[in-house]
DNA sequence: AAAAATTTTTAGATTAGACTAAATGGTATA
DNA sequence: TATACCATTTAGTCTAATCTAAAAATTTTT
């Protein structure tokens, strides 16, 4: 049974994971978790003691199958839990993270099956990330960042890749949301940013810093 | 902001003090929550300093204004999310009680405001007990324990006084539930058990613990 | 390849919350 | 009123999770 703080750590370690492929350095734990180097060292020693990491002194860790397994239970809750916010208590999406990150750390398995059964078995949370099932598979639509897409093309916004609340309320304020249509107008080469058309109405630009945190499909 | 620690004593303190009317010893906080006396001197300590309690020395620990109202949003949280359990997830009433310990402590005012709005301001949670609202303000029906009643008489079981899912599922079994009604047809002076009848079906003997614990109206 | 810079680990301290054992206060009883 | 008994508090220890400062390992620069 892992701790509410041990479960915050394998998170992040499990995405940040995901996203280099490579094993992951103390200090990019910390810089994620705002947490100090010093104490990040500690718990990876307490984690790699259950078996939830592999970790050898200044090489940085890996996440085992075990960790990987409950790295996954823990995104699925998070993800089921923001689902319900969304469509049963009218969250708007911008709202629900925070809470998530404490709703996350419940522990019942009955209680996650019937809110999965409640939702009637959702497939990705409100942000378009995929919610794993029980033994932790999940598909991710097949999508990239607004930012590599050529001018001209018309695309569909499938997911998010930051949840912060300043994030998506600008994304409202722009009129964009996951299944809104953007087309690409031009490429400002200076900067990265974009001028784009969402749903046909507002033309608007978009820095780098956005454009790469908009994943799209065609 | 209490700690989910300092939320738990509180809650057993002012049901303690709800119960007696008088100021809570430190013996019957450390039963009620399986701890030793010496870590409920220290937690005292901790919330008379934050003005949740008033404590003297040796005299036993007062809840205060404050304390009060706080428990009374923490007892509102644990009641809205058994009847969420219930109503929304198909739980049995034996199955709540342990996942509304953990989910009382989620700190969201805009969650629970819309988890009640969601059930539709509920009143009363699957054992019965009232559901204070956001002022912690709620009401009680009039109630007397089933030992109370006289032979003859036919009553209304209204609530349950012990949420352990032994005593749940053991009135599941004999056919008690809230709303179901019961005749007393004989008392026992020797052991106060009793015979009693059930919604005009079985007639079974009830225990002096069982029939202090189902309190009714007529 | 040596020096410098950076990263990581270790050492030691702190806080919340728990425990045991010992000391102390309060109350009942002879 | 002295003694015994029980309740309560204090003192000291432990673990999880955090921190700062210092030491050690690794990586980058010269
Ligand atoms: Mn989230
Ligand atoms: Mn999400
Ligand atoms: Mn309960
Ligand atoms: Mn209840």
């Amino acid at each position: 049974m892992l701790s509410f703080a041990e479960e915050n750590y394998l998170k992040a370690i499990y995405h940040l994971s995901e996203q280099t492929g490579e094993s992951v350095s103390t200090n990019a734990i910390a810089d994620t978790l705002n947490t100090k180097a010093a104490s990040v060292t500690d718990m990876i020693k307490r984690l790699s003691g259950k078996g939830i990491l592999s970790y050898q002194k200044y090489k940085g860790v890996q996440v085992s199958e075990k960790g990987r397994k409950a790295a996954l239970q823990v995104i699925r809750k998070h993800r089921l839990w923001e689902t319900f916010l969304v469509e049963k208590l009218k969250f708007n999406w911008d709202e629900v993270h925070d809470v998530a990150e404490q709703l996350e750390h419940i522990k019942s398995p009955l209680l996650i099956r019937r809110l999965d059964e409640f939702l009637a078995y959702p497939k990705y949370d409100p942000h378009g990330d995929p919610i794993p099932d029980e033994n932790g598979e999940y598909k991710s639509k097949p999508q990239v960042p607004v930012s590599s897409c050529d001018v001209g093309r018309s695309v569909i916004v499938v997911s998010v890749q930051d949840d912060s609340p300043e994030f998506l309320q600008y994304l409202d304020k722009i009129g964009t949301y996951i299944g809104a249509k953007i087309r690409i107008l031009d490429k400002v080469g200076f900067d990265g940013s974009m001028e784009v058309q969402i749903d046909n109405k507002k033309t608007v630009f978009i820095s780098r810093e956005v454009s790469e945190n908009i994943w799209v499909t065609d």
